[in-house]
DNA sequence: AGAGTGATTTGATAGCTTTCTAATCATTCT
DNA sequence: AGAATGATTAGAAAGCTATCAAATCACTCT
């Protein structure tokens, strides 16, 4: 399993929490802490050999006592950093690429077509990702393919081609 | 329930945190969520609505759908925010009195005589609690009260008075 | 109005987790 | 060595939670 989900597990839970809170204040031991949130030392054990498991806490007997206490650095790391999931690396290319996209598409549609010429481009491009290498298409298919994203499909027919993604000769296209 | 336990009951999960980094990623829709994970729409209904009502995420219709967004600001905060009961306000001089006497004290007894007068004289007033206000002692019973902290009792009884804690006349003390 | 689509609720099940008692282990002191 | 004390483990009971299928709800579009 994850190691953050472990952790997050682990404090989900009101005694542990409790036991926490104690161990913040000061070093404990078992029999101590029972007696304290008026529990049994059973209990207290499972709980600290979990959380021992885990790395949140340590512990190390002294004389008649096995003195517990927080490895407190776990606890400065801001929330996000335990439910991120580290995304696969990207390009920073890809990445502008897939916020671009983000922002124009919504549920499979393009909402509006893009002014900047750069943000244009890449809109048109994955709309091109619908035609095929090498096929020909007349035009009434064209405007079917390209409908699916948006109303105006005379425009972005037109862009593509302006663009050099689609060519066209007397009533026939094609994917460059 | 606690406000944080029921936060840190949330994040726990496996399924919730996917969830969460899908909306981290961008906002989206019941049906969209349960496809990229491959569990039932009733599943992330569940689960977006338990994750609703205790305000981590929000939603609005739109159209068709229902569209769930993070509230982000959550998720700034450090661990600790969530784990620490808020423990009474305490000045800055009782903090530093309380860590004090907890580097001294073990267990209920003093680990050692602390050789800085400052320090020294805080664990001499918390010793001192133990003497009644106007009630006369002979030196017997002094030293069975400090003897119950600490194996050196003359010591102890000596800095008392040399502190202005204890008063002394033949062979009687009390309290200042 | 009603057909279509996505969201939610209900009820049932299976698996996990906390807690306890009782038994056992490990250390210290006599 | 053995008595005393604190820690841990094992086993069992009770409660909680995630998941699904099926039914119902809510909104949009024709």
């Amino acid at each position: 399993m994850n190691q953050n989900l472990a952790l997050l597990k682990l404090l989900a839970d009101e005694t542990r929490l409790d036991i926490l809170n104690i161990l913040f204040r000061e070093d404990s031991y078992v029999e101590k802490i029972a007696c304290e949130l008026s529990l049994t030392p059973a209990t207290i054990c499972y709980h600290l050999k979990k959380m021992e498991s885990a790395g949140v806490v340590n512990c190390s007997r002294s004389q008649f006592y096995i003195i517990y206490s927080l490895n407190r650095e776990i606890f400065n790391q801001p929330l996000y950093e335990l439910i991120k999931k580290d995304e696969p690396m990207v390009a920073p290319e890809e990445k502008y690429k897939n916020e671009v996209l983000s922002h124009f598409f919504r549920y499979g549609r393009l909402t509006q077509i893009p002014t900047q010429r750069k943000k244009r481009e890449i809109v048109l491009r994955e709309i091109a990702k619908q035609f095929e290498q090498g096929k020909m298409y007349d035009e009434k298919e064209v405007n079917e393919i390209i409908h699916r994203y948006h109303e105006d499909h005379c425009t972005i027919r037109r862009e593509m081609i302006a663009c050099g993604i689609l060519s066209r000769e007397k009533e026939t296209y094609w994917l460059n």
